[in-house]
DNA sequence: AAACAATCTTGACGCCGTCCAGATCGTGGC
DNA sequence: GCCACGATCTGGACGGCGTCAAGATTGTTT
């Protein structure tokens, strides 16, 4: 029978406890932020020793390191499931949305993988996980420039507008103010995007 | 005679603790990052007991609210000094790459401004500096687009850019990518900030 | 000179990450 | 069948941390 499938109801083994520290990892640092987290409060939660995830995370930044590439991977998925078929600047523009919807969605581990000081960026599965969501706006910057391979220069532009208008609408669902809670983020950031994908299409060096 | 100015070389009181302790904690975060930075570390570097902080601070959110609040002002004044009497679009140009090259000058404090959760977002301090630097923006814009006050969504743009491309870069070199590396991050940004001075004069609704 | 508020110290508490030795479990070799 | 072995997890220890409360020291005011 399937060992990792069926897990032992109770003892000495857990039987998949590094996917039920992840879990409770992610389910935290959304609930307390990156400052927030504790491996011995992971521990609590997935029911083990203290000292149990070391054994497969090495320490902290190991296991936020995990919550983070785990982003990403939702991150991609999203992004791939809102841009369905689309081509063009249309194509572009949902990406974009898509990133600003998880962001929205999910603030807490956007922020973890992105601005966080405790992931190890070099870690390999991190780095493929972030590079599979960069992929998928490749491809839309290409798709709406026409090219094959758009220049980087104009990636980097939107990449830097996409991810910007994420933070700083987070940014500003974080502060108290009334005003910026009072419009929809997700219509604040359409225009952004709009004007981002107009730079895309227009600018010639 | 002036109280402040002169410390008292040695004792039970300090001088001026809170200043040492702001600087303190400046160079704390600049060496370990937001995560990295201790209270009691603080203390030591100041010379003073380890609950001295708490006096006049309050927490720990409470310091390095303080340290994020005087990166803000030193990023205005940044700003301020690099655009000079500029005006129009290379008023933007300027201000745009005075932010990236704050942002690479000092990352870890920029992190903090905008992405730490241990900062107290609601600090009135901290609004206030942070609404400085934006202005400064809004009058760059404002002298690009020629009308005397712009649209929110051509400010949330243009700052959205701005901000990105500088976390970004952040990011790249906080990776061990030598390819990141090799390049001028100052160099790669000038596309960027071009191509959003571009969508902030061309683009129509 | 005495009282007072501001400033700083000392000590304590619980939580944290990390290391270590040892207990328990699954599994393959005999 | 059983035994040895590696993988997994426990329990305890250590030092560092943030925060609080009580007391010592200082500058100022009365």
């Amino acid at each position: 029978m399937a060992r990792a499938v069926k897990p032992t109801k109770r003892g000495y083994h857990h039987g998949d406890l590094p996917e039920a520290l992840a879990k409770a990892a992610e389910a935290l640092v959304r609930e307390a932020g990156a400052s927030g987290f504790s491996l011995r409060e992971c521990a609590r939660r997935a029911g083990v020793a203290h000292s149990a995830p070391g054994h497969h995370f090495g320490d902290a930044g190991g296991l936020l390191t995990e919550v983070a590439a785990r982003g990403f991977d939702r991150l991609t998925a999203r992004m791939r499931e809102r841009r369905g078929d689309a081509e063009g600047p249309e194509a572009l523009q949902r990406i974009g949305m898509a990133y600003v919807d998880f962001a929205l969605s999910d603030p807490a581990v956007l922020q973890l993988m992105f601005h966080s000081d405790r992931v190890d960026c070099d870690n390999a599965r991190f780095k493929r996980a972030g590079e599979a969501a960069f992929g998928e706006l490749v491809s839309a910057v290409a798709s709406t420039t026409g090219r094959p391979s758009p220049d980087e220069g104009t990636l980097r532009f939107a990449w830097s507008a996409v991810h910007g208008v994420s933070t700083l609408l987070i940014n500003g669902q974080r502060q108290g103010a009334a005003a910026a809670r009072r419009a929809n983020p997700l219509a604040l950031a359409e225009g952004t995007i709009r004007r981002t994908v107009h730079a895309v299409r227009t600018f010639r060096g």
